[in-house]
RNA sequence: GCGCCAGUAGCUCAGCUGGAUAGAGCAACGGACUUCUAAUCCGUGGGUCGGGGGUUCGAAUCCCUCCUGGCGUACCA
């Protein structure tokens, strides 16, 4: 581990050994924490060690400190100073050599500074937002793309092996509805007036995709039966689900997310054994018969009640394709399961766990994550997402409006678990009120001074043989505490990789972002990289350093939420 | 009814494996462009952390309870 880990560890390593060898406690200190301290004031760092051996050792904790001060700290080559604060905190600053040893890791990482290896060999499968290709998209499946695509970014960086997957329902009774639908619109253009189904789609999604398929097609799918026009049940379900799916995939690449593979639900059926799959589970006595149906025997494991896996007419229920789904994941490998659900199927998880249950699967392999919905107002209003209700403000909407970045950036700004509200007519109006240009520009600005230098071309420097992946760190003079500031937040972006993908949180990404953006900005402000006073321009070649760094960490960083890193705005 | 999630500044949200005077952005107000892009910077005001109990050296954070809001509770997907 890199960064402030290394630090951290260490100086754990050294307090548990401290302890072990002090008293024979055998305590795991597991709330030891050394972290940067909330105010500035306090240092570089901050522990709360004393307090936490305060009752393993039965001593005050002002008395530990003193004596972790004297016998840890003090011999640490590390550590410039340490001060022992009121209840029994430790602070303590960094060495600036430590700093500048540590930027070393920025300019060999290079595009990869940040990642780590903690994930190493194990893989992980990540399904996000796998709506049904019956409709348009919803805010709410932009917030679990972001998301899922920024997890499977994170998680990577972590070294983890990923797979990202949408299951596309085309099998079930919602799968049909939508090809009727669409088969009465069809019809029509070619001239057959039917009757549009009762509590069928919205026409104007329907309407989007006949139109496709005429597009493409034309009459290909007309057929005759019993002297009228007609066409071929299956071949046209198939086809007019391919377009919407189509359709949703142009959304989402739109907004980069992207999918190693679109998983069809019909799949399940086609090339596994259902029967066999049934007859095994019944042998397990899993599933029971009643009412004429089969039932799982969920309420065994997690859920509250029993679900039914074939019903009383033969037809498998969508939870039978999620116990084929989930035995196929199984078998294809994976360690880790990530689910994105969005908090209206929040009640799936159960069903889910007790199925991963019953299959074998060890609890903590199975990842679920519920992504709170997302409230849209207009002018103050609340507007409904519902998708059977016709008008909607869709995801393609949102993306036209504001773009891809600022979308995928407004998305990873909050936790998974808060419910967001989403005002469309504030984004429109203000969008420069978004984060994103605030970072973004921080980027383009140190674009702008790489260029200005290279027009400028002072006397004391060659910007175009000047190599950032080959400079000695070691040599860079902190003129300002601004200066050490901003190196000290770069040194730590590792760290945030790694808590990002622990608690499955993109938006300490976006927070850091924006830390560092704003010690750039303050930095901008106050000093000069390139100086010109009449006979000759110069360059500071420690702040150009540093600036090249920053720009190095913004543009690793962005490039985990998918963002651009523009070179002017 | 039961279950899940939430309630922190006027608004949108961080902070929640307990820690030092509760943080940002937006909005409001006042300053800073002859100098690498002012989409920036500096400063000011703004809070009973939904209410009430409890646990302890210490609670926005943990426990209990109540209130409010969202969502879910199908042989739909």
């Amino acid at each position: 581990m890199k960064g402030k880990l290394l630090v951290i560890n260490e100086l754990k390593q050294k307090i548990q050994d401290y302890v072990s060898e002090l008293a024979e406690v055998k305590s795991d200190l597991g709330n030891l924490t050394i972290e940067e301290p909330k105010n500035r004031k306090f240092g570089d760092l901050s522990t709360n060690a004393a307090m936490v051996l305060a009752p393993v050792l039965k001593k005050n904790p002002i008395e530990i400190a003193e004596k972790l001060k004297e016998e840890v700290f003090s011999g640490w080559n590390q550590i410039k100073d340490v001060d022992i604060v009121k209840p029994g905190f430790i602070n303590f600053n960094l060495k600036d050599e430590f700093i500048k040893e540590a930027l070393k890791e920025i300019v060999s990482g290079k595009e990869k500074f940040g990642f780590n290896r903690s994930g190493r060999g194990v893989s992980v499968q990540l399904e996000y937002v796998s709506s049904n290709p019956t409709g348009n998209l919803h805010i709410g499946h932009g917030r679990w793309g972001a998301l899922g695509d920024s997890l499977a970014n994170i998680y990577d960086a972590n070294g983890y092996k990923v797979f990202r997957e949408y299951y596309v329902n085309d099998y079930g009774t919602q799968a049909e509805k939508f090809s009727d639908c669409a088969r009465c619109i069809y019809l029509r253009h070619f001239g057959r007036d039917t009757d549009y189904p009762e509590d069928g789609y919205p026409k104007e999604v329907v309407s989007l995709a006949v139109e496709r398929l005429v597009n493409k097609y034309n009459d290909r799918f007309i057929i005759e039966k019993d002297g009228e026009k007609d066409v071929g049940k299956e071949p046209f379900k198939k086809e007019i689900i391919k377009i919407m799916v189509s359709y949703i995939s142009e959304t989402l690449t739109s907004m980069g997310v992207e999918y190693d593979q679109w998983f069809y639900e019909s799949w399940l059926y086609e090339n596994s054994n259902f029967q066999k799959v049934i007859a095994d589970l019944k042998n397990k006595d899993m599933i029971y018969r009643k009412d004429g149906a089969l039932w799982f025997r969920t309420s065994r494991y997690v859920d509250d009640k029993d679900r039914v896996v074939v019903r009383k007419d033969g037809n498998p229920t969508y939870f039978a394709s999620d116990i084929l789904y989930l035995i196929n994941k199984i078998e294809r490998g994976y360690d880790i399961l990530l689910y994105i659900l969005g908090a209206d199927h929040h009640g799936y998880v159960d069903r889910l766990r007790a199925i991963g249950k019953a299959l074998g699967l060890a609890e903590d392999r199975m990842v679920i994550i519920i992504g709170q919905l997302v409230k849209i107002l207009k002018s103050g209003q609340a507007l409904k997402m519902s998708r059977r209700k016709g008008k909607l403000y869709t995801l393609r909407d949102l993306i036209g409006e504001v773009g891809k970045d600022a979308t995928r950036y407004f998305f990873s700004m909050n936790s998974f678990d808060t419910p967001m509200d989403f005002d469309v007519s504030l984004a429109k109006q203000k969008s420069n009120q978004n984060p994103v240009y605030y970072v973004q520009y921080a980027h383009a600005r140190i674009e702008s001074i790489i260029k200005k230098i290279r027009e400028t071309s002072p006397d004391n420097l060659d910007i175009d043989k000047y190599n950032i992946d080959k400079v000695d760190t070691s040599e860079i003079e902190f003129k300002s505490e601004n200066e050490r500031q901003l190196a000290k937040i770069m040194i730590f972006y590792p760290d945030v990789v790694y808590n990002s993908c622990k608690n499955n949180a993109p938006h300490l990404i976006t927070q850091y972002l924006y830390r560092l953006a704003t010690e750039f900005h303050y930095f901008y402000n106050n000093f000069r990289v390139l100086n010109d006073n009449g006979d000759g321009a110069t360059v500071d070649v420690d702040r150009l350093i540093l600036i090249m760094l920053t720009r190095r960490v913004i543009r690793n960083a962005l490039k985990l939420l998918n963002v651009e890193a523009p070179e002017k705005m």
